[in-house]
Order: C-alpha cells, then structure tokens, then sequence
DNA sequence: CTCCTGAGTTGGTTTCACCAACCTAGCGTC
DNA sequence: GACGCTAGGTTGGTGAAACCAACTCAGGAG
C-alpha cells in the first residue's frame, strides 16, 4: 500500500482496518468481546498479530483501553469500543449481508442481525429524510482531486 | 486466516475481500473502470497483484469478464461488476462515511454520494419497512453454532 | 517461595506484496 | 512478412508481514 497521505476516504479507512483480522477482531468486540485471551480463543490469531491489531485500533481511536480488576486477580486492560468504533457496525452489518446472501453456507446464515424489539433489519443506503433509497438508484460522485 | 470453512459470515466475505488492494479495486469498479491498464493506473497496485485479485473476484462471481474490441485494436477482456459485486457499494459506503467521519482529511470529505436525483445519501441499518433504526438500538444476534 | 494465569514479547519459518524485467497476441505499417 | 507498438498479463528476486512456538513478566494463591 502506498505511503502518501490518501485522499479517498475509503482509502483512509483501510489504513486503519484493512489488515487481515482486523475486521474479525472489531465483529468480537461489537458482540461484546473485551480481554486480550477471549478475542485469542474466539479467533485463533497469534497473539503477536492480535497485540499490534489492538495496538492499531486504540492508536486509531477505534478501541480504548480501560483497566478492570476481576476479584482475587490484579488490574489488567480490556479493549472497549469507542463511538467511532461502534459506527463501524453499519460496515459489519454490511459484510454481513452480503456474505449471507453471497459466500453460502449449507447451514443457513448464521447471524442475523436484530432491533431490540427483535425485528430483522439489514444494512442499505438511506436519503436525509431516513428513506431507503434502492441500489440503482444510487451513484458514487467524486468531488474532488482523486488520488494519482 | 484459518483455512477451515468459517460459519461467521463476516468471515466468509472477507475471504473474498480481505486481501490488500480489494476494496480499492472494487472502489474503481463501482466508479466505472473495467481495464486491467485504469485499475493498474489509478489504484498504482503492482501488476501480479491485481492479476491475482481480479482472479479472484471473477472466480468469488463479483465481477466477470466481458470481452470488448477497441476499434482498430484486437479483442480484450474487461472486467465489469455483476448483480453480486454491486451489492457491494453497500460495503464501500459505509467505508467511505466512516473515513469521512473518523479519519480527517484536511480538505475535507472527496467524495460524496447521491442519489439520482442529487439528494445526499448515507449508509445505515434499515428495518423491514424501509425506516431508518439509529445505531443505538441495534443488537448483533448470533443464532448458530460459532467459530471455534 | 513456588506455582499459576493473563497479557503479552521474541525468534525462526513461510507467505505475500512489491518491483523490474520479460512475454505474447494481434494490429498497423512499410 | 518483418518490425514495432500496446494491453494484459507472467516470472524472478527481495523485503516485510503473518504464523507458530517458546519464552517472559507481574501479581495473586497456596
């Protein structure tokens, strides 16, 4: 990946969570995952791997550590989402989707995605009035200088 | 990445597009570009590396090659997204909003997106009724057996 | 003071991205 | 019909990054 300061967003996103496991890391830590051993047993990634990811997502202002104390044990650091963290769960959601609807598994989607009152949602673009808007419907227009 | 078959659908997408250079290829694909030659000359990737990433996005059915005569020139192949690979600007949107929002750029945001009828959009989760739901109230449900 | 456990760090091997150079149709040109 | 040009790759060598196993380090338990 090229050094220079990027000036597509999507470029700079990836600066941050395009290294491999890193988007497996962030799915633990939306469905709650804080301790460095939990995202080690939940994902199997080395543990070298998973300490400089969690290095990177803190650096990023995506996680943050926060001390805890379990009883009888001494102060360690959990990895908390911060609110730019939790916005990433509309990019999730939205692997999610597509993976359920494109990369089959024979037995059925996984996870489902729900409201608190438990009706299904699904991720998609939406205008300013909070309308889904259908994907046709939908172009990419670039504003500015364009990268190289 | 393990190589056992995942059942998180997250994963099962990102082993498709988890590998450097992918999203951007995508990017490229969704504004249009379809040349082996543009992708190469607007994203700067190295030309093995986006052989194998295109073969691989051909092979997952994201895109798919059409040949195309240039007039005066002999028969080539592009490379055009298919139903599969456009339900990816879902993906990208939301990649692109949190860049805008979480990694600062200083002239500002690039890249904006509109619908056609040059309304601003955004990504989010939606319920069944095409109603806008705030991030808040939104849980991650798992409803299978888990990796691991 | 010895053992255990969570949270890493360190060292060696394999894979992967990167770069430059090369290949190979087919077309236009002379 | 040989010659060069161009798009779309492939090949070979190098350095970084992922992987794995082993080790460290701090504090509490016994």
């Amino acid at each position: 990946m090229a050094v220079r300061e990027q000036t597509c967003s999507i470029a700079r996103s990836l600066e941050v969570l395009g290294e491999r496991w890193t988007f497996l890391v962030l799915r633990e830590a939306v469905s709650g995952t804080t301790r460095f051993a939990d995202f080690r047993a939940t994902l199997g990634v080395a543990s070298d791997v998973l300490s400089d990811r969690l290095a990177t997502l803190v650096d990023a202002g995506v996680l943050e550590k926060r001390p805890y104390r379990e009883p009888g044990s001494r102060a360690r650091d959990g990895y908390h989402l911060t609110d730019a963290g939790r916005e990433l769960a509309v990019v999730l959601g939205a692997l999610q989707q597509w993976g359920d609807a494109h990369r089959p598994y024979a037995p059925g989607p996984t996870v489902l995605r729900r409201s608190a009152d438990g009706r299904p949602l699904h991720v998609a673009f939406v205008d300013d009035e909070g309308t889904e808007v259908p994907l046709e419907e939908v172009r990419f227009v670039r504003t500015a200088t364009y990268p190289r």
